[in-house]
DNA sequence: CTGTTAGCGCTTTCAC
DNA sequence: GTGAAAGCGCTAACAG
């Protein structure tokens, strides 16, 4: 049983392919009673366009990319879907990646979706090196926003404001009495892990706080390993270890979290911790984690609307970057220090 | 700027489309020499090929769909996650879609995923009725592979056995000394909610235990709303209130343990909770609730592979269903109940 | 091992 | 309002 083409409407319904294309591409200019008998014949027929074809003609494909690190981290989920609500709601579908943090992969990713003739892109880069990718998107005319990443480039972006959040964490730790604070993050090529490095530095600087390299533990966001990390702060006199830790990153916190577990150190008895972002897709009611909280799903939505505006040339104002505050939730990861 | 098509390649290297193509697919009979003249072509014009004009001549399209019904539930999140992973690895890309257990949304991305010339799809149905849109898939020869429910088809399928996940959790409780258990469940068109309908039944009938159906709160999966039952509960005098609840669904239990939470009833100390599914993505140090957990990435990607194999041809045995052991992680949300 | 021809299913362009 | 012709970029089927 073959299936039905533009032809075979058209042949069902006495008319022309052009009049079923018409048709199915809402054109206005068709008269009722035409419309009427096309439309009766595709169902009939059961016919559905094929959009390879229509692509290949028409240049557009209604399809997106959405390129992230990792769906399975919460904060990408609810990007996911956001995105995906959004492109739906305005009748295109999604593609999604994961790089892995991974240049390569991304590139290879990257290729594909060219190749596909995606509409555009959603995007958060590995790091900045992903500007090379960005250029070769650009050479194919496919619009990029970017989302929670920032690169140096006139792009659309939707991030956080990540400078403040690290602040509002840092201060409240302060005002708990810690001034040894250590920081678990991730690679400086990342524009958020700099940035929230910057705001702990900042605060650090500010208070006057005292500060030590060995207090900072930087490790690659998919390897971690936070327990050789700990073993190495033991190694020091207890006066000399932090008596918080401000975690850059979800997964980060998870596994310091279970680190500290594993060499008995109690949260937050022992120590405090606090953290950028959920590890934690759904608040329950036996969280413990202090974190700042920002709003993924609302990236990826809005950071969609903004891309199909470029797309359908509805936007064409000068790229823009729009930065959400974070806010803070106090848990109970967070112990005042005994003086 | 006009991107290079497969003449410009052949024109440069030389050669004709056709051995261009030949390259490209790594068609084996071509002479060493050759390909490397095409080769360096491909790499100067930075040549990408329209995957639209191959899908269009060859009828495949290394396009695949992952039709489920949230990915900000943690479990499909992890099936997305290991349904791209092995789509990756075997050079298909995927386009994802949430039908948020409703019927008409599944069927619009159906219509529109056929459009797109998908190769094949993994599928969560929204319900018993989604054999209607199996039916119309297979009108186009495009092989499904169902991931987590059941549909009563011969299609291949990845699932858990819930009646026996079921029935650990409530064997748990009943160690427990719990007798009177409340059950948090879905919509029966679903038939893991019905499997697991059918654990809870089975186990109060075989261990002679008291039931009731106010005990029993059947809800949406997408409204859910468990304050209604737990008020109604609450004015049945104490004795006649069940002192343990079985969750049905990840989802549910959250909003349980909310519900709970809301009316100052604590976990596990007034009533024990156990839950199918974890709500979490990633286990925390502090997590409290007892489930049943499942592999979910497992099923992504074991249920990818014998998609992808189904389409390739290189699987040709007749629909088999994979059945997982789902695996009992008792955490702090139930107590021995005091006689 | 390589090339020619035809055509996939649609839409653009132009004609009427 | 509607239709005919041409062509999008590629590959199947054949030929040599």
């Amino acid at each position: 049983m073959d299936l039905a083409t533009i032809y075979d409407v058209a042949k069902r319904a006495n008319v022309s392919a052009m009049t079923v294309s018409r048709v199915i591409n809402n054109a206005t200019n068709i008269k009722e009673a035409t419309r009427q008998k096309v439309l009766k014949a595709i169902e009939e027929l059961d016919y559905i366009p094929n959009r390879s074809a229509q692509t290949l003609t028409s240049k557009d494909s209604k399809l997106l990319s959405l390129l992230i690190t990792d769906v399975a981290n919460p904060f990408y989920t609810s990007v996911a879907r956001g995105a995906e609500d959004k492109a739906h709601e305005r009748g295109y579908q999604l593609v999604f990646s994961n790089s892995d943090e991974s240049f390569d992969k991304e590139s290879s990713y990257i290729r594909s979706a060219i190749s596909r003739g995606i509409d555009g892109m959603l995007f958060t880069p590995s790091g900045d090196s992903s500007v090379q990718n960005i250029n070769l998107l650009s050479k194919h005319h496919i619009p990029v926003v970017l989302v929670d990443r920032r690169l140096d480039l006139e792009l659309d972006m939707v991030v956080g404001d990540n400078i403040n959040g690290t602040k509002m964490l840092m201060n409240h730790l302060y005002e708990l009495g810690h001034t040894r604070i250590g920081l678990v993050t991730g690679p400086s090529v990342v524009s958020t892990t700099r940035e929230r490095d910057e705001g702990y530095n900042n605060f650090i600087k500010e208070k006057g706080l005292p500060s030590d390299e060995r207090w900072i533990f930087r490790t690659d966001l998919t390897k971690r390993r936070t327990s050789a990390y700990i073993a190495q702060l033991l190694a020091l006199p207890a006066e000399e270890r932090p008596t918080a830790f401000f975690s850059n990153n979800n997964f980060l916190a998870v596994d310091l979290l279970n680190s500290l577990n594993e060499f008995g150190i109690k949260v937050p008895e022992d120590v405090s911790v606090v953290c950028f972002d959920d590890p934690q897709p759904i608040p329950m009611p036996d969280s413990i984690l202090t974190v700042v909280r920002q709003q993924p799903y609302e990236y990826g939505y809005v950071g969609m609307e903004i891309l199909i505006d470029r797309i359908e040339g509805s936007k064409t104002s000068k790229p823009n970057t729009i930065v959400y505050t974070p806010e803070m939730i106090i848990r109970h990861s967070t112990k005042r220090l005994n003086p």
